[in-house]
DNA sequence: GTCTATAGAGGGATAGAC
DNA sequence: GTCTATCCCTCTATAGAC
């Protein structure tokens, strides 16, 4: 490994990541990537071994500041705070803050590697497993004790449902996404800064709601005739 | 077209919405399908047209159903309360129940469908948008209005953004996703009823959540060095 | 490190017999 | 409606010259 990356190698990067994000990264050939680097088929091979090993290296470059960024603010409110709990509000904005910044980094893949990410667990689920089982998952777990500190009346298993789906508005906020252009919205999707200003109070609420009502009845089974409205879920206590 | 489907294209389409979200709409070719449909090969073309045809036939075998139920449930709710808000419970409720419905039919593709969905938006982009165009937004539409109503002190654009992180969650919390798993939770995320009740609580705090606080500051550009906590959203009223 | 040329595998689609 | 056989294409990866 070279102290500073071949330019050659950076230009394979970041064309191969536009067009995996563009067009997906199974339907993407070297040859779209090499043409569209200006550079020589041969050498994605020479560089990273193989097309497996281009995506590797496409994840790796972008995921690795969010993972620094992750871990230094969260230790940071750990001795900020001490033993009292962080608010929920400081916890979510630092989780939020590194993936914001990603997304609007529009020099260096931006919103564009936001895409790659919301698509990445089907297209590059073995590269995901590895990353995760080494690196986010300890991370992850100090962001859900820090929130159970803060949120002790919320059930520890609510909170894994709330986590998840804190992950998924995130990633569909931030990825600039078709989705809230086709709402017919005044928004516009490609406005960081706004997403992460809307995001923060809306998973606070979601985080801070109250524990769901367990004894209440959920009914899936489709026995009803379709016309039927949905009055399948009873509060128990009705 | 038959009045019922040969049992031929049943086959075809259950074996490819399988491969598809198992591995990938584009790494999956028409030889697995139609090896593990038990099925020749010449018969994905001769049903279907293509590749694409398929593809499409898929997304519209589960689709219909959830749009029906959107549709059925949003103007049974503004009947049920003429010009009177309808309250933000019973829409979240009405529209989460739909998808919940298909994510829990296992029989019929269930939560494997729900993965294929949420990838979907990369993948099979072209059907989406002829799909979103033509269905959903008028649909969505309704449910934006009725969510206006129901929250007049949100901005509309809040009410958009806030849309979008719904359907992010939405997607990510059926999808029986890998991530809640890597949360090393005590959650077993293939339950889809606890789902139901762990969404609709976090989803209507969310919608019902004090605007955000636009004159906010958020900082986004990495000047500073990597090793500096993330203060970099500070209130205006500080 | 970069290039050309090509091997070798696997893909989608179709013609034509049954 | 189903099947076989095959066409023609694009892909990844590599060998070997420079």
């Amino acid at each position: 490994m070279t102290t500073v990356s071949s330019p050659t190698k950076e230009r394979i990067l970041s064309a191969a990541e536009l067009l995996f994000a563009e067009t997906g990264i199974a339907t993407t050939s070297l040859r779209q990537i090499t043409s569209r680097a200006r550079v020589n088929l041969a050498a994605v091979n020479y560089h990273f071994g193989s097309k497996d090993g281009l995506i590797d290296a496409v994840y790796e470059r972008r995921l690795g500041p969010v993972t620094d960024g992750w871990l230094g603010n969260i230790e940071t409110l750990e001795k900020q705070y001490g033993d009292s709990a962080i608010p929920v509000e400081e916890i979510v904005e630092s989780f939020v803050l590194p993936v914001a910044r990603l997304a609007a980094d529009e020099v260096r893949g931006g919103r564009i590697f936001m895409r790659l990410l919301a698509q990445g667990y089907s297209e590059a689920r073995h590269y995901f497993e590895k990353l995760f089982s080494s690196q986010y998952q300890h991370v992850l777990d100090r962001y859900r004790q820090a929130l159970r500190h803060a949120i002790p009346d919320l059930p520890s298993e609510s909170l894994c449902w709330r986590l998840q789906f804190l992950l998924g508005a995130l990633t569909q906020g931030l990825s600039g996404g078709e989705l809230l252009r086709l709402i017919e919205g005044q928004a516009d999707p490609r406005d960081t800064k706004r997403a992460v200003k809307e995001l923060i109070p809306f998973l606070v609420a979601g985080l801070k709601a109250p524990p769901p009502q367990l004894e209440m009845t959920v009914e899936l089974e489709d026995g009803a005739s379709p016309s039927t409205m949905d009055s399948s879920v009873r509060k128990a206590s009705a």
